[in-house]
DNA sequence: CATGTAAACTAACAATTGTTAGTTTGTTAA
DNA sequence: TTAACAAACTAACAATTGTTAGTTTACATG
């Protein structure tokens, strides 16, 4: 037996999560969720307190991750190039891990309510210091001088949407997979 | 006078359309765009015949821009660089035209119904004539060979995002971005 | 056996949803 | 002036929404 097993409400909250990817948080009702565990819609409150708290609880989780793998990141003693590298890998391994919850923090935290603000406050500071990476790269005349606000967009954009294409492509060799990732997104497709 | 201005139709759906931007498409009711429209919510039925046409018009006119764009880029007599940065252009040029259209395209086009069908055989085009693209320049030795796949997936999310960022950057040079863009999705980044 | 607890159930609620029917208002054209 | 039409209105509907209250069931522990 495993030292603690999911619980009925990390159950549930996956399961959402799942449906919130397909449809959307607005459009999934406690009625479907509940059809998708196999229980009646009511008997969701057992375990959870609102639907607004399953959003919560899957998209703040994910985000707080970033946050943290970000903290490594910047507190590692190496040069810019490689700090991408982690960024893409702590993208490419969140994204793998929980496809459903990206989905989530893509789409849908603008339905958070309580905890919108947090949210705001974690991904603009991720950015910053995305952005601080870029700045210290070119000044360091490790990365060329275009403009880092494009350049931040262009990779940002295409490690948001990540967990899209992971899960489509099954028989996917995760580590190929990312280091054409660096290739492409810091050495170009140019030849 | 203009030769034909805007009609009360095409009104409701252009300020639907900034509303499905903010809260995506389901969350956004028929009252939401009614007292955006200063009317009341019944009113906007002697112009439209339903929520799911307001959909439909905001999509399937963007898409059917997207496919026209890539026919012209297709049949035109040139490499396959060009043919990307013409590619690059195309989705600048429509995404800061309707950055609000490109929202639902994005985010709500599974909320289709009738036209689910037909959207999705437009957009699998798309992909097919861009993956084509991309697999002629790497045969032509003008792109390295890298997956093809990854490769698309990395320029056509970030082209594919371009929605979220033009808007933001109110003094944004519009040919001066392309020409960065071109840049970081081309020739990549790493000195 | 008795008890406590996790987790399901039925029934119902108030609010909100997209939409329809029928009517009124204001402007344009004959 | 009258007729036609575009575009708004009020009032209401049936369905669906998230949620609550109170109850029942099944199992594990003492």
């Amino acid at each position: 037996m495993s030292p603690k097993s999911e619980t009925r409400k990390e159950e549930i909250v996956r399961v959402a999560a799942q449906l919130f990817k397909e449809k959307g948080y607005t459009a999934v009702t406690m009625r479907d969720l509940a059809a998708k565990m196999g229980i009646k819609a009511a008997s969701l409150y057992n375990h959870i307190t609102s639907k607004q708290d399953i959003l919560d609880a899957v998209i703040i989780s994910l985000a707080e991750a970033f946050t943290n793998g970000m903290q490594g990141i910047k507190s590692s003693n190496t040069n810019s190039i490689d700090k991408l590298k982690k960024i893409i890998q702590l993208h490419v391994t969140l994204s793998s891990q929980n496809s459903y919850g990206m989905a989530s923090l893509n789409n849908d935290w603008m339905h958070l309510e309580k905890r919108l603000d947090y949210y705001k406050t974690l991904r603009v500071e991720y950015e910053d210091d995305f952005r601080t990476i870029l700045v210290d790269g070119i000044a360091a005349g490790e990365i060329i001088e275009a403009n880092p606000e494009v350049m931040l967009f262009s990779i940002l954009t295409t490690l948001r949407s990540l967990y899209v294409w992971i899960p489509k492509k099954e028989d996917l060799n995760l580590e190929e997979f990312t280091t054409t990732l660096h290739h492409i997104l810091i050495e170009g497709i140019n030849k």
